[in-house]
DNA sequence: CTACACTACTAACACGTGTTACTAACGCGT
DNA sequence: ACGCGTTAGTAACACGTGTTAGTAGTGTAG
């Protein structure tokens, strides 16, 4: 019992027009006459019949989509367990319906890179895509530059130069670190929130080292541990430290979803954060606040990120914005909750 | 410096044949006769071109996207915050794609209820739609039985026909409330997940009752709050329960996430779990094993609510089955972990 | 009166595929 | 030689829109 679908022809017959002067008014099309009366008379049989144009059809005439894609380039277990992705969502779809784009959310496996990306564009399915924490091998990346599908990067890539929205994870981790050493801890192991693959594990290492070396403590290379996304990777990295052997009296923790396993392994050794052991996180997922005690951590602005990141994708798709060369900086933030104390000796 | 696009007449051209005989090929129609060299002709052609269909213009021929929809009827804030959210899509992600499937991500603002969910669908962008923990005034929810668009709920609504995937509410919080009773506790207060109009919250507040009255302990409608799924909420609720002056030695809190703030307005009260109060929480969220101390939690079963609405969805879209009522109801678990004592009088 | 610009449209093609109705060629039994 | 079924394929239309080139009709300056 299907109801017939109603077409633009079916608009044009009611008003007694054609339908290319339909199509010129519910288009809103510039520089072309229309008289007012029929322009509103198109408008209001459009209306009254419910005509909603067949957005495939759209897509086969105009080459444009009107919809970008999410694309993940982690395990389904990675996704699943992803703090931070509803707040990237949420972002984007925001910023998104705002200029009536929709969203297709996709994931690829590590193993089919380097097709797996084009498939979506090149099929017609979205007008460009955002990579979300990519992790690329060089044939993927050389492959991804050369064909001209708009992308932005969500987190940067060394060695790219694909615009993408990221934060100084430089800065932030050094900011973070700095803060411990303030409060006199000297001994502090540092939990990276992924393998060295993800660009900004080493740079939050790095960040690490450097606020060691600007305050002349020496760099103890076993006390660095690269976790890989999750909690239970952070409860194993924990545990590692702490059969180490090595001393520390504070950690700094380069994800709060690894730090909430980390935490889990200090509790079952008996340390209690803040007294026994210092913890500093990253990102400020929503929980952090509200974890016990209240992570101190550096706020990542997911928000605004996952906004960049489509204004961005938007601006390289309507103009095609040729050799500009455009990466965004976001900036981040220490938020002093109750997870750290001074070092009292 | 676009590339040409591959079309299938190119492919066609470039073995001698039709383009209908590539189209008959590509898509292995069945019943049909070619001969097993032209076959081969053709797969390799295509194959060597790098040809890709077009999505957009095999959805305007053959009336299918290949695409649905995921529609969240929540406020951005609530999908930023919701720890359940990446656990469904990465089961809706994995099982779509077996299908090769793609989901397109959608919200919809509970004002603009009764359109917005048929814009999708109307403009023929899905095949089909799932909701997520909907909530439905009656005059969406007449219009969307009314539509005959394929939609499956993820939570059930009352009075509705629509097919849908959802837990037994009922029993899983009466079996969550009857082990804080089996533990000796007497006064149990219970936090619900949500306000009473997704149907959800009043289920598992139905359960929470049933199991006080089958143990012959009188319900106090003091201890019963609603909350706003997210764990600024569960502090809110939580406190109003502290400031009320009503005893209680244990709480049913039906979601994890509320779960969180709701320990921390303990804590700010000096009252530890479990020594001073018991907690059960509700869904089993990725971070509840990691909390301090790990959450006893009634699981549900998210990769399986997530790919048995998708596979439920997929059949509604290609069997056009009817008015065969089709609803799922799941398996829930008690997971007991450490944040339940037995009552010491 | 003619040339020309302007207004308000429309006819016709393009987008790239799925699909139905049709045909040419061929083998085979009589 | 003829009829007929089978094989292997094709021509042509449909899907619903965007868009360019063009065209009547009207006013207006020379």
């Amino acid at each position: 019992m299907h109801r017939k679908r109603v077409t633009s022809k079916d608009v044009a017959e009611r008003v007694g027009v054609s339908r290319t002067t339909v199509s010129l008014v519910l288009n809103d099309v510039r520089g072309i006459q229309i008289s007012p009366e029929t322009r509103q008379k198109v408008l209001d049989a459009a209306k009254e019949l419910g005509y909603i144009p067949d957005a495939t059809a759209q897509a086969l005439a105009s080459r444009r989509t009107r919809a970008i894609g999410l694309v993940l380039t982690r395990t389904p277990h990675h996704i699943a367990t992803d703090a931070f992705l509803p707040k990237i969502i949420s972002g984007l779809l925001t910023t998104a319906k705002k200029q009536n784009i929709r969203i297709l959310i996709d994931w690829v496996e590590t193993e089919h890179q380097d097709t797996a990306y084009f498939e979506l564009a090149r099929a017609n399915r979205i007008d460009g895509m955002i990579l979300s924490t990519p992790r690329l091998d060089d044939k993927a990346l050389r492959a991804l530059e050369s064909v001209d599908i708009p992308t932005v990067l969500m987190g940067n890539v060394t060695d790219s130069n694909l615009p993408f929205v990221d934060v100084d994870n430089v800065k932030a981790a050094e900011k973070a670190t700095s803060y411990l050493i303030g409060l006199g801890h000297r001994n502090i192991a540092c939990i990276s929130n992924a393998p060295p693959e993800y660009t900004a594990a080493p740079e939050r290492v790095e960040g690490y080292r450097n606020a060691l070396i600007k305050a002349e403590i020496p760099v103890n290379e076993n006390l660095i541990r690269y976790a890989d996304f999750d909690p239970e990777s952070g409860y194993q990295c924990m545990k590692s430290l702490l059969q180490s052997g090595e001393r520390f009296t504070a950690v700094f923790v380069a994800s709060d979803n690894v730090a909430i396993g980390a935490k889990s392994a200090l509790r079952e050794a008996n340390l209690r954060v803040p007294d026994d052991i210092s913890l500093v996180g990253f990102d400020d997922i929503p929980w952090a606040q509200y974890s016990d005690p209240p992570l101190t951590t550096v706020k990542l602005p997911a928000e605004s990120i996952a906004q960049s990141a489509c204004m961005l994708l938007l601006d390289l798709i309507q103009e095609n914005s040729g050799n500009k060369r455009q990466q965004i900086i976001l900036d981040t933030e220490l938020i002093i909750r109750k997870s750290c104390k001074p070092l009292s000796i």
